[in-house]
Order: C-alpha cells, then structure tokens, then sequence
RNA sequence: GCCUGGGUAGCUCAGUUGGUAGAGCAGCGGAUUGAAAAUCCGCGUGUCGGUGGUUCAAUUCCGCCCCCAGGCA
C-alpha cells in the first residue's frame, strides 16, 4: 500500500479526480494546499463542499484560523501522522493539492532546524522594515556568503530565513539544505501531475470559477475576514481574491477591478504551478490529459504500482 | 452620400523631419527547503488596415479601396 499524490494546477479538476478515485478504491483524501487548511476561507479556496467531505473522509482542510501562520514545516507533520493513520487502517492515503513545495517536503524532504525565537524573528522583521532586503542581503552576505549568493537582494522572505537560521545555529541554511532527507521513501508513494496547455482553456476556467465563487458568497467571506481586522501579513489574507475584495469593501476600488485583480492573480500562480511541475517534478507522472475516464484510468494504474 | 478624426503588440496608446517601431497593462520563460495562492529574477511577443505609386529604401509621402467613431445630410 503506498500513497497516490495528486498536483496541478489551480482549477484544473484535481479534487474531483481524487473524490472519483477515492470511490473506487478503499481510500481517504489529505489536502496539500497551503490555503485551503483555513478555516475562514471556504469559497475563496474552492475547497472541497461538505457534501464531498460526508462521501469520504477529508483531512487537512481547514484545521486552521486565518489568524495563525501555518507553514510548510507544520504541514508535514500533520500530513505524515495522517498518512500513517490511513495507512493503519489499512487504506490509501491521496494527496491533493496545488502546493508544489508541500509535495516535495514530502518527496524530497525538509531541512531539520531548531525553531526560530520568536523574538529574534521580530527583530530581523523590523530590521528588514526599516533598512530593506537588499541591506539585510547585504549584511547576510557578510556572515554567510553562500546563501547570499544565490538570492536576490529583494527576495526579502528568503533573506529573512536565512539570516535567521543562521543567527540561530551559526550554520548556513546551504548546509542545511544540503543534509536534506525524504519523508518518504521513494517506493512509498506515486505522484501525478496535471498540466493544462495550451492555457486558453485553463484561464477561462479560472474566470468562470471566480465569477462562480463570487455567487457562491465570497464578497460575505472576505467581509467576515477583513472584519477580524488581523494582520494582513498572515498568509490566510493573501489568497487569491481576498485582498482586492477587502480593497473594494473598504471602498477603495470598484468590484469589477477587484474581480479581475482576482483573476489575474489566479492566472498568474497557474503559470507558477506549471513551471514547478515542468521543472521540480521529474519524478511524477506528467499528463496533459483532461478527458476524466482517462484520467481515472491514469489514477488507478500508479495505485497499484 | 459628404466632412472630420482614427486604424501600429492580446488591450489602451506613443512614435518614426523616409533607414522595418516602444510604453503601460495582459502574456511568456525561470527560480523556489517553515509566509509557497508567498517571494524574487528575466523576456516585446508586430504583414505598423489593404493595394498601387514616388524613392536606393515606405509603417512614415501621394492615389485608390476597406473598416471604426463622431458630425452634416
């Protein structure tokens, strides 16, 4: 028994493929997706309906408050203790998700760091505020020459993670990295992945799925977020849509601008995902099918190995 | 039908005193190890409406035709 993983891009119809294969095999679904784990966003993320969720047992989907900032890190764990649960109970676990970097903290593996103070981390925030990433590249270029090396001087988050494994453990993160080991062996699971090209038919999937959300209540959801009044640096404020909604409930620009800036970003993470899949992914199954028997067939095949 | 303005990148437009053209947005390529739906790097993708003429050379000048907008009938 090993687990299926399911990845593509957004709107491409993953989660229907892992519901359909779930059916016909003895299954459960765990989500691989860095947004859908929030409780507060329902719509916007287009997760799975509680219909679906009675059919057969979901897992991972939000177990999170938008409040909290989740992570790769914490995804892990959750996702290898479900794994090892399904697997216990004698069924298969499917993996379904858009998060090209869950999938490989999983396949490829996550560095092992102590955790971070809080404090320390607060401080490199406020020292990147008020000097910028380039100053901070710059001042970690001189305690770790290596990592600056391969980052850009504005890629602040990296700079910032960076920096602060390092005044940490006093190792580069490049060493780290280096140690990496798999969380799973390569024989335990088997991975699709979805590609949508040419991309006409995808975007306008998109569009349609926004304009759907939008009457499926996602103006009230960005409304009950954006009434949280949380910090709109958490990762939960920066879903697709979500930030150009609460522009325009703050009256800052009409609905139609914060459509189509929902849209565009959408658009333009599906391009992010097909460049992962076509160049981190070596190791799946590629298919640009989109016919569902074929895929299904496709699904079931890689289960049995 | 006549007059005026306009037809240049997917869109909105700029420009070339004649030497095959450039901005914004959209788009495309890439990176990706605890924010990853994040973040960052890179790239103009073009029968300059059509056709004939003048010219060494026309997207640019001239003629004719087509299309769009507004005005007059």
């Amino acid at each position: 028994m090993r687990a299926l993983m399911i990845m593509g891009p957004t709107a491409s119809g993953k989660s229907a493929l892992a519901l359909a294969l779930a059916e016909r095999t003895p299954a459960e679904i765990v989500n691989a997706d860095s947004m859908q784990v929030y409780r507060d966003l329902r719509v916007l993320t287009a997760r799975p309906t509680s219909a679906e969720e009675a059919q057969i047992p979901h897992h991972l989907y939000g177990h999170v408050d938008a409040a909290e900032r989740y992570s790769v890190g914490r995804w892990l764990g959750d996702a290898l203790a479900v794994i090892a649960d399904i697997l216990a109970r004698g069924k298969t676990p499917i993996l379904v998700g858009g998060t090209g970097l869950y999938f490989s903290a999983l396949t490829h593996g996550l560095m092992e760091t102590p955790p971070v103070d809080v404090e320390l981390r607060a401080a490199l925030e406020a020292r990147l505020q008020a000097e910028g990433a380039p100053a901070l590249h710059a001042a970690l270029a001189s305690v770790d020459p290596d990592s600056a090396a391969r980052l850009q001087p504005n890629d602040a988050p990296r700079i910032l993670r960076a920096f602060e494994v390092y005044e940490t453990t006093g190792a580069s993160i490049t060493a780290f990295h280096a140690e990496t080991k798999p969380a799973l062996a390569s024989d335990a699971w088997a991975g699709l992945a979805l590609v949508r090209e040419p991309r006409d038919a995808l975007y306008a999937a998109i569009d349609a799925r926004f304009d759907a959300m939008l009457r499926s209540g996602a103006l009230d959801e960005a409304r009950a977020l954006a009434a949280r009044q949380l910090d709109p640096n958490l990762p939960a404020m920066k879903a697709h849509g979500a930030p150009a909604l609460m522009a325009h409930l703050r009256g800052e620009i009409s609905l139609e601008a914060a459509i189509e800036i929902g849209k565009r970003d959408t658009r333009r993470y599906a391009k992010r995902q097909h460049t992962w899949i076509r160049n981190q992914m070596s190791d799946w199954r590629v298919s640009g099918e989109t016919d569902r028997v074929a895929l299904i067939k496709i699904g079931l095949g890689l289960l049995q190995g």
